[in-house]
DNA sequence: CATGAATGAGGATTCATTCAT
DNA sequence: GATGAATGAATCCTCATTCAT
């Protein structure tokens, strides 16, 4: 009665939804919102109706492509901050862990530019949902971890909150340097800015011998 | 008919242009290139009608407006760097100026963002000359400055070029945490996360008490 | 391969003619020309693939299934009106007949209301061939019924052609209140409707008494 | 400053919507739902975006255009039953109102249509809204009249809710056979359909002399 | 026979831009 | 100089239909 059978139907959905998802990743990380579907299609070697048939538009397509992100963000921040570990140590591993995670799976980078760099306003229709989830698991536990950091004095004094953006704000904005296309600076050959940048955010641009210097800021016009 | 000077005309159309463009900037930061014509009209209080008056498309519009910016952000980098001083203290003062800038004249900002965060490449027809103006007068001095430090022993030993990108990486993407509006985060009240930045890239999040500890980044996985 | 035999799949074939065409008429009736091919799919508990298996397109289906409501409709006619009886009677027996089987087989509706109201015209390739047989076997026994009522002074002196085509109007236009789904009006739980608009036609709204009065239209403005 | 003044673009705001609402209803009587903005524009000399300049989209243009048609409705029926009058002459004079203000604003016609044969249901957004309104004062009056009529026994005995749905139905469906274009009949070079309607709803089909014959229904099959 | 994945023609809609006033 | 009505190219999206299995 059944020519293909569910199972078989359910492999071909499955990989469809995987295969439109990425090549969607890639193609938003050149176009932003300008991302057409007839894009997305070719890129994918798709009819255009096709993706229609998986995704009822562009932006559910785009909701579903968060919601994927989420997931998958979520089970890298987990594991990043066990209890008992240094926390220099956690965040420096968990930077290390984002950009290879970003590099490989665009869509969880469009994740983090979408919160932490909205230059389009998509209007969402989980966008409370995502936003609250975002903020409760993959922000405030770096929130935490800095805030422990400071606490037990692994971490130079500050307000946890501005750390924690100042944080991400890097790493997402380098790796929108080296991310995206269209870039005025020639394609990285190499992923060794990755270990620079995390590095910078570890002991930031100055020698040792510099330490003892002047504080920071004094230079500063008012 | 006219009834008006021409110095009383070329006066509107000195306020206007200013007030078209400073408009386009903010409708720009908030929509990104979906900015609207109509978008801008109604916020500048205008008809559309009239902004077609003084640009000859959005393009324009929008080559004009970067044009001005890099205008700016070359008196800025300009007097930055003079030669005898200390390349950190350089660097330190540059970033804030920057930060600075940004936060006053958006139209600033969105000259870096787009060519550090290129979302969407605008078909400017100027494109090649600007992106060979920025590139030599906006981002190469930082690099010299950059490898003069590593030169002179006042910057770790790492890739110029790397680091200057990762230098611009994180100043624009902190900053778009907190210019961009639609952000996830809440808006700031004050602008101390400019200092704080500018304090990691110079120190880093560790405390002094670490420095002599392990290396950074040994605790990668491979 | 097939271990079904010929008849077996003749008795398929037939059964699943039935349920498509049975299940067309209904969404039609729902939907009109917007009926789509997944709804019947669906309704039906089908493939879409299957439709098409016994169908080549959507106008096809119609096509056939006016042709079928158009037999049907043929029988009904045909014995409604025996020449030697009352023009009255028959044309009484006839609308009671005609909104028994509209309610029984929603397809028969469909082709009177798809000629009496044709709403959304469907460019059916056998148009002019079903047009003049409704015309030549449906309308053109009722409009002569008429002409024999007027003619032995059974039915009120009137327009022949004119008085067939409110006749049909009245009763696809009330059955269209009960048989249609989306009504403003609740569901009817009885079908008296139809005796009562059968009297209607019969006798009008006025009492006996009122028939001396006023002639019909005296009120009317000009 | 403004070269056309506010009042001169309200005119031409004034006349373009009422253009294009006319021709709509035109276009939507010819083709139901599937009636194309395209056809709309051409039908009415202009481009298809001048269109979209008045509505935001088909929907919304067939809502202010069932919205406009209610108003007018509404006025029609408010002074049709002044108490103190025959509930029969009162229901002559407002059929056949109603049947002349059709003719003259398809809208309207468009508005009794929608509700009392719904061949495709629209998808409001004020469905309810207007549901409500149709019933209580387009439906609910004559609902009143009738029984008034019964009471007063001026009206043959029914069910004033059925007769009421026969009497809207009649009409309704008799006008779209005179109305729609693509009937399957040549149109009509007058207006007496009008007449022999309102008529028909009075008398009955039958003569006087047929009056005290047998009784309606009694021929029926069971 | 039966099915649902795949497709693209066609219609809906957006929005930069033109232009009469 | 200033404006908003008017427009159509470009994109989104629907859905009848094809086809491999």
């Amino acid at each position: 009665m059944t020519p293909r059978t569910k199972e078989q139907n359910e492999e071909i959905r499955k990989r469809r939804i995987y295969q439109i998802r990425h090549t969607a990743a890639e193609v938003y990380l050149e176009k932003g919102m300008r991302m057409e579907m007839g894009d997305v299609a070719k890129k994918a070697g798709l009819g255009r109706g096709t993706i229609y048939h998986y995704y009822n538009n562009k932006l559910t397509l785009l909701e579903e492509l968060l919601d994927d992100a989420y997931t998958e963000a979520c089970s890298i921040t987990q594991t990043a901050f066990p209890p008992a570990e240094d926390p220099l140590i956690c965040l420096e591993r968990y930077a290390k862990r984002l950009l290879t995670a970003w590099l490989e799976k665009p869509f969880i980078f469009v994740l983090y530019q979408h919160f932490f760099q909205p230059v389009e306003p998509l209007p969402l229709r989980n966008r409370e949902q995502l936003l609250h989830n975002v903020h409760h698991h993959l922000y405030s536990p770096v929130v935490r971890t800095i805030e422990t950091g400071i606490r037990t004095g692994r971490l130079a004094s500050a307000d946890a909150e501005r750390s924690a953006r100042i944080f991400f704000g890097s790493l997402v904005g380098t790796a929108s340097c080296y991310l995206l296309k269209n870039s005025m600076l020639e394609a990285p050959s190499d992923s060794r800015w990755m270990d620079d940048l995390v590095c910078l955010l570890h002991k930031g641009l100055r020698t040792k011998s510099e330490e003892k210097g002047v504080a920071c800021g004094d230079y500063f016009e008012k």
